[in-house]
RNA sequence: GGCCCGUUGGUGAAGUGGUUUAACACACAUGCCUUUCACGCAUGCAUUCAUGGGUUCAAAUCCCGUACGGGUCACCA
């Protein structure tokens, strides 16, 4: 049996939104489920589009969410080079071959030329094809106009008759006709090949056995089937993949910034998270359960299930994923990333650490995401705390509110010593006291040191407010 | 416009001709628990699988048409 390998291959943008994301997390889980290898390859065919970094970028998100490459750019293997424009000569080398063959034929048709005709379809409203101008030029008529400086492609030569078909994985039977196909362009005039010809020999000559890869790609692998044949090549297995949308129901984009990994990142979403979230979103496993980790979905991953309908991501349910893993967070895990959120949006300086790993261990169980603790500690920054609507309600709904605060305000003033324990103590001596209990007793506590009527254990809460807040607040 | 693909609740989905009066999960609602919120637990939420026909004793599941959505028709990938 061969060895299965499966490749990503984004050309460098610098961005990744989540359904790049998602198909670097099939493959790898399709390659590690058969014990194959994971392979990086930059598609950087299109001079203009080229951004400084961006293999770094791709390198260091697949390395956060687990997905690490066994060859790459950064970490060739016996496959090399990984990065299309340094495999200029190879493509020239073999769209040459092509030529030879006669699968291929150079084309000298001018911009010109083609937007004319272009133009003429448009008026005729058909479908623009390239009408085969330059099929037949004989060897002296090449020659010549390459003497003359005149620059050329070299394009496919498409069988213009019959049917051509494929399996793919998701999808099953393909079935297109051949007249659609266009005598495409494998090399470009600057040299470079176009993303047609260079998957293909590069996921030959790197032995990729398994493209997936998304489902733009359905119509035009029959193309790509046909170049495998000419060379006499063997194909490799398809599994085209299902759109993910935005929550519009709309294409992803660099505009829905909420669509980048990063951006999830960087809010304090946890990679594994994310990608347990991911894998759900057009792939279902067998039982009903739903959190994985990495190493479990390589054993249980069957692109088999994979879906043929797209899918909407839902931040929420990624929320609910997400907390799962926040949950089983250590406190020093859970500081590292909530605290930058708190120091962006709080003057947290004369905190100390034990307080501020304090607070953020009571709103564990809270936090769905890192930034989120932001709007839940606010009651511990804001001074500023206001009694009204349903909180002051509740305030003037009984008699006994004033004399409970009384009480419990000279409990506070007794105590030497500031901890958790003493607080509750003091809560008790007041009910004792007074008589209050239940929510008679807790609210108006509640509400008068912290001004809402929901938040954390009180007795924290009080101890986090600190002694002094507490009572300055208590006085009000 | 041609061609290709898709369509199960607000969302992800299971389901491939008969114990499905359609799993499970998110969200939502209600209740319990709790000083409160959250967590947790429990209950509810598609008489119906875009739609119209057909095949069959039997259809979400097979066939045909229609509608809607998306993809693709570049010297972009």
């Amino acid at each position: 049996m061969k060895k299965v390998r499966t490749r990503y291959a984004p050309s460098p943008t610098g961005f990744m939104h989540v359904g790049n994301l998602r198909s670097a997390i099939f493959e790898y889980l399709i390659a590690k489920h058969n014990d194959g290898d994971f392979i990086l390859r930059i598609e950087d065919t299109d001079q203009a589009r080229k951004v400084e970094g961006a293999v770094e970028f791709i390198y260091e998100t697949c390395h956060l969410c687990g997905l690490d490459f066994d060859e790459g750019p950064n970490n060739p293997g016996a496959y090399g080079p990984y990065t299309q424009s340094e495999r200029l000569d190879i493509y020239n080398k073999y769209a040459h071959e092509l030529v030879e063959k006669g699968e291929a034929y150079y084309c000298f048709c001018t911009e010109k030329r083609l937007e004319e005709l272009r133009y003429q379809a448009e008026l005729e409203k058909r479908a623009f094809q390239y009408d085969g101008y330059c099929k037949n030029l004989t060897k002296e008529q090449i020659e010549e106009k390459i003497r003359n400086g005149e620059k050329y492609v070299i394009r496919q030569r498409m069988p213009k008759e019959g049917i051509s078909s494929y399996e793919d994985v998701v999808f099953g039977k393909i079935v297109v006709e051949n007249k659609i196909l266009e005598d495409q362009i494998l090399l470009k005039s600057d040299g470079f090949p176009t993303y047609n010809f260079a998957n293909v020999v590069d996921d030959h000559l790197m032995a990729i056995t398994h493209v997936a890869r998304g489902n733009e790609y359905l119509m035009s692998t029959p193309k790509y089937n046909l170049l495998y044949d000419a060379f006499g090549w063997e194909k490799p297995v398809y599994i085209h993949l299902p759109m993910v949308l935005g929550e519009d129901g709309q294409k992803l984009s660099k505009r829905n910034g909420d669509a980048s990994f990063m951006d999830l990142y960087n809010d304090g979403y946890l990679p594994e998270g994310v990608v347990n979230y991911l894998v759900l979103l057009g792939w279902s496993p067998e039982g009903n359960e739903e959190i994985f980790t990495l190493d479990e979905l390589i054993k249980i991953f069957d692109p088999k299930r994979i879906s043929k309908s797209p899918a909407i991501f839902d931040i929420k349910k990624l929320n609910w994923v997400n907390a799962h893993y926040i949950k089983k967070l250590s406190i020093d895990k859970l500081y590292d990333i909530t605290i930058p959120h708190l120091q962006k949006a709080y003057n947290i300086e004369n905190k100390s650490e034990e307080w501020l790993r304090h607070l953020i261990s009571i709103y564990q169980n809270h936090v769905s995401y890192g930034k989120e603790i932001v709007s839940l500690v606010s009651l511990f920054f804001n001074d500023d705390i206001k009694i009204e609507g349903e909180v002051k309600e509740f305030m003037e709904s009984d008699s006994s509110i004033p004399s409970t605060l009384n009480v419990f305000r000279e409990e506070i003033e007794s105590i030497a010593l500031w901890t958790v324990d003493n607080i509750v103590t003091a809560i008790n001596n007041t009910k004792e006291k007074t008589g209050a209990k239940g929510k008679l007793l807790y609210m108006p506590i509640r509400i008068k040191v912290s001004g809402q009527m929901h938040g954390p254990e009180l007795p924290d809460t009080i101890y986090l407010l600190g002694k002094e807040t507490v009572i300055k607040r208590l006085y009000n």
